[in-house]
DNA sequence: CGCGGGATTGAGCCGAATCAATGCAGGTGG
DNA sequence: CCACCTGCATTGATTCGGCTCAATCCCGCG
């Protein structure tokens, strides 16, 4: 029982994840459920056709929501990081396909648990839809993208994206605010169907923004973004031309 | 007080609203606070820049969600129709702009108070988050189909959607499930807007659509679909190939 | 009757997809 | 250690779907 809420104290992501602002008493229920699981890059997390059952916090790497048509096109429809919340509550299973992107560390609940204690604690059922409403968000956020965005605005916004949230990942406080250096999780192949592009459009797309100086490339996947807010008027041209 | 619960009583649609599943307590309190509001098709329901002071559900009519960019290229990123829930919680503003689509009715409820109730009664705020739960499902099919679709299938999959809502509103049981007529409540700009396309392109398609006999045009907005289960076929084409 | 806003249709162009080749790094076996 | 493979990324040539620009058309309305 101790030890329980000690793993919770130790956890870097509480205060973010659903578990934040949880009484103690609702803590220890959630964490007499609560599993510790590993799943390797590529693995399915959650198959969109069998019934899931776990729900899971990210405690590390990342996962991506895919969508497929029959014909084999594919979106991803988002992408989990440390202090997300994985599965869809109240429908046996999830509209989509959930799989590792990278190398991915869950504390997982049972299905049926975890829905007990969204009805027994109220506090956690309103985190839920405060996570909920901010994926909403952040979801219309990306039909604009996908809707109105042209290439280069595509991969500018993603990389902006990606950097604001490997910043908060990676302790605040580093320095420059406006600098960014991460590794992307995503192949070109996901980034792709995370823009609804394809791989040549991006990789062509990241070569110009490198030549432009707005972002640089060290070995495989790591980018250097050294002003996130020029590389963000990119991503989002506002009116006034300076030419 | 009786006069509450009346309204409530022959509201059409309850059921589907937040306001189901209620307790009586529980639904003669939100009645409290609840007030009724025309709003004439065009007008501003909420804007994203001030911070908006009310929550409400929509009982009649449509209100589009609309997102801009700096210079002006816009996205509809969701339609509300009636039993659909309105408003951001927990955010005082909105991160997009609504505006009535058509001529709108709608039950409104003062911003602070509602979330004071959402606080005193768990079942309402369960109600929230599985309407959330769905419109963020929605938003996600919404990704699939501006990432990956083309402009035949994203116009089909539109028209698809509007019937299927249509058939719902216009009261069930009506003949054939597999048929469908209803007036499209937004312009060709508009549909546009949501889809991702522009005006012209979408004027096409649908025009090729009619040549083909999926749908056929009288008057106006007003749309027949003979067979929504063909049309939702041009929607999202399976595998098997029939040439 | 003429006006005006939305919708349709047409001609040409451009951006991203497609098709195809090449580059590059990590891993494996001779 | 090097040759070879394999998977991912880059680059180039060409095509094509949807955008742009522009001309009607349609219909309600003053």
């Amino acid at each position: 029982m101790a030890s329980h809420d000690e793993r919770c104290a130790s956890c870097a992501i509480r205060h973010q994840a659903i578990c934040g602002a949880l009484s103690d008493e609702e803590l220890t229920a959630l964490n007499a459920i609560a599993h510790f699981r590993k799943v390797r890059a590529g693995q399915t997390v959650m198959a969109d056709s069998e019934p899931s059952s776990f729900f899971g916090n990210v405690l590390s790497g990342a996962v991506k929501l895919t969508k497929m048509m029959p014909d084999g096109r594919q979106q991803i429809v988002g992408l989990l990081f440390p202090s997300d919340f994985l599965g869809r509550a109240f429908s046996p299973d999830a509209p989509y396909y959930a799989e590792a992107a990278s190398d991915v560390e869950l504390c997982t609940f049972p299905r049926t648990e975890f829905e007990r204690l969204l009805k027994a604690f109220p506090t956690l059922e309103h985190r839920l839809l405060e996570h909920t409403l901010d994926e909403l968000d952040a979801s219309r956020e990306w039909m604009l993208l996908l809707g109105r965005k042209n290439a280069e605005e595509k991969v500018a916004s993603f990389l902006v994206m990606i950097a604001r949230r490997a910043r908060n990942v990676g302790c605040a406080g580093s320095g420059n605010l406006d600098f960014a250096r991460f590794a992307l999780p995503l192949s070109r192949a996901e980034t792709a169907d995370y823009l609804g592009l394809t791989i040549e459009t991006v990789s062509r797309q990241i070569t110009r923004l490198r030549a432009r100086g707005l972002i640089s490339l060290e070995k495989g996947r790591t980018f250097v973004v050294p002003s996130i807010r020029a590389l963000a008027q990119v991503a989002e041209p506002n009116g006034t031309r300076l030419d």
